[in-house]
DNA sequence: CTAAACGTGTTGAGAGCTCAACTATTCCCG
DNA sequence: CGGGAATAGTTGAGCTCTCAACACGTTTAG
């Protein structure tokens, strides 16, 4: 290993002040999901992505790579809908591991309900308080963040994780 | 209510965007310190923090809202910091009440050892893709959101949550 | 001075997530 | 074709987090 390549001052500030803004965010929006329809933000975005596939239907491994979620976890959630009656599960009829989820019309209704006080709570709590030119800047950073991180595998590499 | 002001496409890309990049970040931070250090994020912060205080010592409400913690939290994470012996729980002489928490030499040594391969990531992951005016950005616009995100309550105001 | 309100910290139950192990199917290559 | 490797998904244990309820000390107002 070589030297460790410390943060200066700057970058200390900027990173703390980017941990706190992102944890005061997400946990508000968490928990204004959980307030307010019953749902963690996770199972929100399972969801939301259902909702936009054709048939709302999804391979599971579709599923969980859309919605940065592992296999396991989204196994996990999919239960979890199963039982409240938001998705249902079918094999997959052109590969015998597979499965697919598809959001019910239940479901549906729930996230139609749901969406309006969300996308409220990510417009008051994010969009008003930048500026235009900062959003411009928001989406070049994740952007590049997003480029980066996604075909940079961790370590060597991880098992059951994330993506097909 | 008043009609839903939705999000139109450039704000959806920048919101999801956003939301994939600070996953992808996150559970990469979340994971070197679980792999290399076996600490979770959060305790990490919890030590780095009381490394920091005077005697590394602080009252246990102090210790929550400096690290982004619920006081029930901070208790269960501290009792187990604690079962670990990497902090240690004293009363509080100047209110009953009141606890201390106290950075064991063991646990700074932990953290000591933790700290190199967490900035590493840190830098590879965040600093190392943005450009120096990223960086800036950045900066900027965590601020802006922290200060607006701790001093605008959630609602009427919620329970057990947060800061003093 | 006392009673109510408030502040500080803990606890236990319930939920979600991670990790590793496992089953079943499909792919690939000799 | 046959057998090993890769892929799809599930499961259960263990851990952390949240929420609500609680216990106890402190402050404040009548």
């Amino acid at each position: 290993m070589n030297e460790t390549r410390w943060l200066d001052a700057d970058e200390q500030q900027t990173w703390r002040s980017f941990l706190t803004a992102t944890r005061l965010f997400f946990d508000r929006v968490d928990r204004q999901l959980q307030n307010g329809a019953g749902l963690p933000h996770a199972y929100y975005e399972i969801l939301t992505r259902l909702s936009e596939a054709p048939d709302r239907t999804l391979r599971m491994s579709q599923l969980a790579s859309t919605s940065l979620s592992s296999r396991s976890r989204l196994s996990h959630a999919v239960s979890r809908l199963e039982e409240s009656g938001w998705v249902r599960r079918r094999p997959c009829p052109t590969d015998k591991r597979g499965q697919l989820a598809e959001l019910t019309a239940e479901g549906f209704a729930r996230l139609e309900a749901a969406a309006p006080g969300h996308v409220e709570e990510v417009r008051s709590s994010l969009f008003d308080v930048l500026t235009p030119e900062q959003q411009r800047s928001l989406r070049e950073i994740s952007d590049a963040l997003s480029a980066h991180l996604s075909d940079s595998p961790l370590w060597p590499a991880v098992a059951d994780r994330r993506q097909s």
